[in-house]
DNA sequence: AAAGTGACCTATT
DNA sequence: GAATAGGCCACTT
């Protein structure tokens, strides 16, 4: 079991209609201080691993991506909307409201 | 094998 | 609040 498969594996974890930050994700994973590693493999998912990595934003509440990806720059919001989180003006999230506490 | 890279985070101006 | 700088460490080439 390497990095990744933990990083997905808390991924998957997410509750509909959450969202996590990238260290949020890591500590879980037992990795504290690896946000970045999360950032990677959230990167590198495979289409037809079922993981949410669309819950996954970073510690501001916006949605990072790379720009390169496949165009998700419109999905992710779109994900998120459909499952009832909102955005505000400056496409940022409520972290205090919809952010996953376990 | 060494160097480069990055969907981040935190503390400091 | 916004902008800057530094730290972090697994993965790729």
């Amino acid at each position: 079991m390497n990095a990744y498969e933990r990083i997905y594996d808390t991924v998957k974890r997410i509750p509909y209609g959450k969202v996590a930050t990238y260290g949020q994700i890591a500590d879980l994973a037992g990795m504290p201080r690896k946000a970045r590693l999360v950032g990677y493999a959230l990167f590198r998912v495979a289409p037809e691993a079922d993981v949410p990595w669309h819950r996954v934003i970073n510690f501001k509440g916006e949605v990072s991506e790379s720009l390169f990806r496949q165009g998700n720059d419109y999905l992710q919001r779109s994900l998120l909307e459909s499952e009832g989180i909102e955005f505000n003006a400056l496409g940022k999230v409520n972290l205090g409201r919809d952010r996953w506490q376990p």
